[in-house]
DNA sequence: GATGAATGAGCATTCATTCAT
DNA sequence: CATGAATGAATGCTCATTCAT
C-alpha cells in the first residue's frame, strides 16, 4: 500500500472509531459532525471525503462492527465442541456476552442501532454468509422457522440483555444468565404438535 | 373546575395529543416545537406555559401512553378468567398485542421510549401499584424472580413483535404468534433445581 | 397599525432597501444573507421570517422598484401634453432615463436583473394595468406588433443606456441623446408595406 | 510544437470547452472547479496549472468565442457583395444570428457574459483590427459616429434576440427579423441635421 | 508537470427559547 | 394568560485553493 493509500486508511479509521466513540457516549442524535472531526482532529471537509453524511457513516460503522462480532463467535467462542444446538447456540451467546461485557460501548451501539431490518442488511452484504452458519448450527431445513428462531434468540437476548450489563438493573448478568438459558433452551424447544 | 382550568387542561390535551402524533409519524428528532405549536393552532410561546423543554413533553408522554394501555389490560383483558398463571399473562399479552396492532403509532413510540428504565419510573409515578397487580398473577412471593420475570416478558415481547407488527417482517403476528406463547411460557415454566 | 405591525414594516423594508444596496454594489452572487441582516442590524434568523430565500428578496425587489418607476411615469412625466405616440414615449423614457440617472443604483439593478421574462411577471402582478396603458400609448390595436414594439423599446434602451448612463461609455448620455430619439422613431415608424 | 506543448495545447483546450459546456447549461455560478476537472477527466490540481482562478477562465472564454464568431463573419458572411453600409451590417447580422441560432448556448454565454466593456476588451487584446473592419464597413470616418453606431447596432441586437431565440419570447425569429431590419436601417439612417 | 487528499472559511438554513406587548 | 416577532448559536454542507507526493 502507498503512503498516501495508507494515510487515507488512518484517516477513515480514526473517523470512525471517534464517531463510533462518540455516538456511544453522547448518542447518534446528539452528535455533530462538528465534535466528530474535532475529536478526530482534522478539518470539516475530511469528513465528507468519506462519507456522505453522518447516515451512512452509522450503517458502516454497524456492517464493521457486528463483522466483528461475528467473526470472533465463530473463531473463539468454541460451539463446535458441543452436541446439541442449544448448547451450541448458548455457547455463542455466552461468548458474544464476553465480548459485550468487555465492551459495553458496543452493547450500548448495538442496542440503540441494530434493529433486525439493519441486521439483515448488514449480514446480507457480508462476504460471509452468516445466516447459512447459523442454519447449519440449528440444524434446521425449515427456512421460515429457522429465521423466526434466530430472531427471537436475536431479540430476546440483545433487549433483555442491555441494561442487565449495562445498568445491572433489574439484575446482574450472573443473576440473570439461568433465566436467559432457560429462555433459549425454550425457544429452542421442539415444535409443539398443533 | 373552574372555567379557565378546564381550558388550560384543554390546551394541555391537544399539545400531547398533537405531539404524540407528530412523534410517531416524523420521528422525535425531527418534530420541532414549531410543528407541534402550528398543528395544535397554538402560539410558540403558549408551549413553554405547559413543558419546560421538548423533553419533558415526551416524558410526560410515555407516562400516559403507558397508564392508558395498562388501565385497559385491567378493565378489558379478561385475564381473570383464566386459572394458572401462563394462562393469566398470556391473556394480558394478547390484550396489549390487540391494542398496539390497533395503533401502530403507539407501538412505535413505546418501542422507541420505552426502555426498562423509564417504564419503572413509569410503573413507580403512577397513582395504581401495578407492580403488585403482575406479582399477585403471577402468584410469586419471591420479589427477585417476579421482577426478573417480568423484566424477561416485557423486553422479549416488545422488541419481538414491534418488526412483527409493523413491518410484517420476518413473518407476519399470526404466523408469530405462536412461537410468542411458548415463549412465554418457556419464561414462565418452574425454576429448574440448581 | 399597531406598533408590532409598524415594527414589522419597518424590519421589512429595512431588508429590502439593505439588500438592494448590496445587490446593487456587490452584486446579487456576492451578497450573502450575512451580509444582508449585519448591513441591516438585524440576527440572522429575522430574514428568513420574511423571505424564503434569496430569490424571493429578488423577485420581490424587482416588482417594487418596477412599479416605483412606473408610477413615477404614469404621475410625472407629462406625456399627455404630446400628441404623436413617438413624443409621448419620448417623453416617458426622457423621464425614466432621469429618474435613473438620479439614481444609477437603480439602472444598475434593473440592468442586471430585468429579464424580459421577469420584467413581464412583474407587470402582470402588478395592480396596475401598464401593459394597456402602453398600448394605449401607442394607439395601436394589433397586440402582437404592440408587444413587440414595447419590448423593443425596453430591450434597446435598457441595454443601451446602460453603459451610457453608469460608464459614459462609448459616449455621455447628453450626446447618447439624439442616436436615442432617432431609434425610437425608427421603432415606431409606420410599418412597411410587404 | 513538442510533444509536451501539443499535451498542454490539448489539456487547455479541453478545459475550456468543457467549462463553456458547463457555464451554459448549470451557470456560471453554480458550475464548481470540480465539476468542470471532472467533466475533463484531469485532476483538480491540474485546473491551477492553466487559469489563476474561475475569473479567468471565464475571461479567456469570451475572448476564444467572440474571436470565431468574428472569424466567420468575415469568412462567411459574404457582406462583400452588398453595396451600402445598412445591406452590409445587415447581412453581417444574418450571419451572426444563424451562427448563434445553431448553437444556442453560445448565445446564452454571450448575453450573459459580453457586456460592452468585456466586449471592447476582447476586441482590442485580438490580433485583428475588427474595430477598422466596423467602420470600414460602415463606410465612415467620423470616428465617434462609428462607434456609437458599432456599440447600437451590438447592444439592440443582442439585447433583443436573446429572448427571441432562446425562447421566442415575445415572438420567434422569423416573425422578429423584419422588426429588427427596420431598427437597424434606422440605426443608420443619415443624421438628422440639427 | 500532474495529482488528488486535505483544508477551513464560508454559506444557507433551522429552531429552541425569550420577552415585550 | 396568550401571543408571535425576534434572536443567534448551532448545524450540515460546499468548494476554491494548497501542497506533499
Amino acid at each position: 500500500m502507498s503512503k498516501v493509500e495508507e494515510n487515507k486508511q488512518l484517516k477513515l479509521s480514526r473517523l470512525m472509531e471517534t464517531a463510533f466513540s462518540l455516538f456511544t457516549t453522547k448518542g447518534f442524535a446528539h452528535t455533530t459532525i462538528s465534535d466528530i472531526v474535532r475529536e478526530a482532529d482534522m478539518a470539516k471537509g475530511t469528513f465528507y471525503l468519506y462519507f456522505h453524511d453522518k447516515y451512512e457513516l452509522q450503517e458502516r460503522l454497524i456492517v464493521w462492527k457486528a463483522e466483528e462480532l461475528f467473526r470472533h463467535v465463530v473463531s473463539e467462542s468454541g460451539y463446535e465442541s458441543y452436541d446439541t444446538p442449544e448448547d451450541k447456540v448458548i455457547a455463542i451467546i455466552n461468548d458474544i456476552l464476553e465480548q459485550l461485557q468487555k465492551n459495553p460501548r458496543l452493547l450500548k451501539f448495538i442496542n440503540k442501532n441494530l434493529s433486525w431490518g439493519v441486521f439483515r442488511r448488514a449480514i446480507d452484504r457480508s462476504e460471509n454468509d452468516y445466516m447459512s452458519f447459523f442454519k447449519g448450527i440449528l440444524g434446521l431445513s425449515d427456512d421460515q422457522r429457522a429465521e423466526i428462531l434466530i430472531y427471537l434468540i436475536i431479540e430476546c437476548v440483545s433487549s433483555t440483555c442491555h441494561s442487565v450489563i449495562l445498568e445491572q438493573n433489574p439484575v446482574d448478568l450472573q443473576t440473570f444468565r439461568p433465566y436467559l438459558d432457560r429462555l433459549i433452551r425454550g425457544i429452542l424447544a421442539p415444535e409443539i404438535e398443533k
